[in-house]
DNA sequence: TTGAAAGCGCTAACAA
DNA sequence: TTGTTAGCGCTTTCAA
């Protein structure tokens, strides 16, 4: 408290002998200074531990050197592999991010793209999908236009309503490709599992089993859709649900790894094996899904990448038309699928 | 780009008729105005869009409402985790949350602390082990000194060295309750997985199991300490290098769940069963640890809240002496781990 | 190559 | 209760 407060541009100026405006173009490496003196200027400046404040120079010079970024949950795989994708890169330029939480709350993420903007950030990344809910994209989209319209860069993951550049998983056809696969395996009688249906996400992964579904001529009514929270404990709830309501069923879909990690967690309890008496497959595929035993049939989505991608995207200029990135979505097989068993 | 600019306070004040003083106590909620006024202001403020420039403001009031993270790396689940308390307490509080990774680097933690120091947070929570090397850890100290002294904030997660508050993950007696667990079952052979031993979160722990050995009257040259990455691959990378050079052993004790997790899968895919033919115990309990197959005898760490906690700490004022809050480390025994098979 | 000075948008004394 | 005004620490013209 008693402290000596953080040196300014003037201290380091008045101890170099040259004015600010001096100090400022040889501390920022700008031209109009001889080398002499930007190099004391620079000594002198380290010696005294001399850290801008960002805070003085956006202000000054209109200028951002950070990024927002907006997930729903950090905790959740999904989000925190984006986020890593994006603070790796964001690194790299020497740009700091302003990370916040939208708890899959319209409301709350409203809020929290107004702070970011009122932090004045230079980009914003928003990750995670959209909702369905018409009037709550209208308050969102009308945010982040004024923002772009005021300068600013928005990229979007995995949502695709907004007319802002995206990065988008091929949700569609990686749902497609799972739901065609344990209908290769000869499942007919399948249950999704799934978050709410009022996420786009969640829309688009069903919108292609139902594709699958419609190739291979089955009724979309033969294959029940359970919703709950798109979490472990979701997956629990979902499952139980599943084994109470469908019996029948042998192969269950997850619409994420979450979901899949708690369907995998109660069918062990219940002594049910994987994949002989149930199959089981999940969507995104998160670090541990390979670790899982069995080992979980999934769909790779490349996380990490998908926000790299989105902050270099944001950090081109914009352009007439806004960049669409789609990311392939791979499906990866491994144990947890197979066979349905005779009954 | 052509875009209106954003409005500014003046153009609420002059919409609204009122000075510039009066509509930012009106907006700010602070005294001296009157409520008609007050309604007017916001009401403008709110049709217009306006928000405030978080710049300008903390360059004015001298105060900041953003904090910030450093974490080793936030796709790491123990990080995650943490990180995840920490933005819900900011989020209730209205504070932004600026995050970086250090990559358990020194010097980008240096480089990532100053960026923090400039952009002018108010405190800073650094999670994550610190580092056995004087030279690297003095030279962080200087920097947080320094910005303590300004009126700063600090709060250490996990590591010790520094005469700032902290959270404290009990690791010592974590490791200690763990390696009587293996000890209790009847193991003699234990190797012990970790990470780098230069960080000092791998020294505590190794000390609590020095502990356990000691009681028991083990000499700690029967332990063997493999050292590879904290991560996932390094528990594969050191399971298979225990495999090789201690094949007695009986019980792989990592120093964190990931390391264990890697263990499991190449344990798997040798097709030695767990905990029959190898016990296996973590360290942190990761969320997917339970759900693991088998599940994952672990020392449970409640990272959320110690990333809330951190945060709350932070938010008080400074005390004369540092202040510890030590959060406990609790054995959790699950299926990963059994008696040694009979030799 | 250097310096003086005018802001950037806001808060907080101080006056009225 | 309201307004005036002086900065906060920096960048950036414009002159020298």
């Amino acid at each position: 408290m008693t402290g000596a407060a953080a040196p300014r541009l003037v201290d380091i100026a008045q101890s170099a002998g040259v004015s600010v405006a001096t100090a400022s173009r040889a501390l920022s490496g700008r031209q109009g200074v001889s080398t002499a003196v930007a190099e004391r200027v620079k000594e002198i400046a380290e010696s005294l531990g001399y850290i801008g404040n960002v805070h003085a120079r956006s202000l000054a010079g209109g200028t951002s050197s950070s990024v927002g970024l907006v997930v729903h949950e950090v905790a959740d795989p999904y989000f925190s592999e984006i986020a890593s994708g994006v603070m790796r890169v964001a690194g790299q330029r020497g740009l700091s991010v302003q990370m916040c939480h939208s708890g899959r709350d319209p409301q709350i993420e409203l809020r929290q793209l107004r702070t970011l903007i009122a932090n004045r950030v230079g980009v914003i990344v928003v990750a995670g999908s959209g909702y369905l809910d018409p009037e709550a994209e209208r308050s969102i989209h009308r945010e982040l236009t004024r923002f772009t319209q005021a300068g600013g860069r928005v990229v979007a993951i995995g949502r695709h309503q907004h007319a802002t550049d995206a990065v988008l998983p091929a949700n569609t056809d990686g749902a497609q490709a799972v739901t065609r696969h344990l209908l290769a395996l000869g499942h007919r009688r399948v249950a999704v599992i799934t978050g709410s249906l009022g996420l786009t996400t969640v829309a688009d992964r069903l919108t292609g089993v139902h594709r699958a579904l419609a190739e291979a001529g089955i009724p979309r009514e033969d294959v029940p859709v359970i919703e709950a929270p798109f979490t472990r404990d979701g997956g629990r709830t979902a499952t139980l649900e599943m084994l109470g309501e469908h019996p029948g069923s042998t192969a269950v879909l997850a619409l994420n790894d979450d979901m899949a990690i708690g369907a995998l967690s109660v069918l062990r309890s219940r002594s049910l094996r994987v994949p002989e008496d149930m199959s089981v497959t999940g969507f995104d595929d998160v670090p541990v899904a390979a670790d899982l035993s069995p080992s979980l049939t999934t769909v790779r989505l490349p996380m990490q990448q998908m926000g790299e991608k989105a902050l270099e995207l944001a950090l081109r200029p914009a352009t007439k038309r806004p960049r669409r990135v789609v990311m392939p979505a791979t499906l990866v097989e491994r144990d947890s699928s197979g066979p349905p068993r005779r009954s």
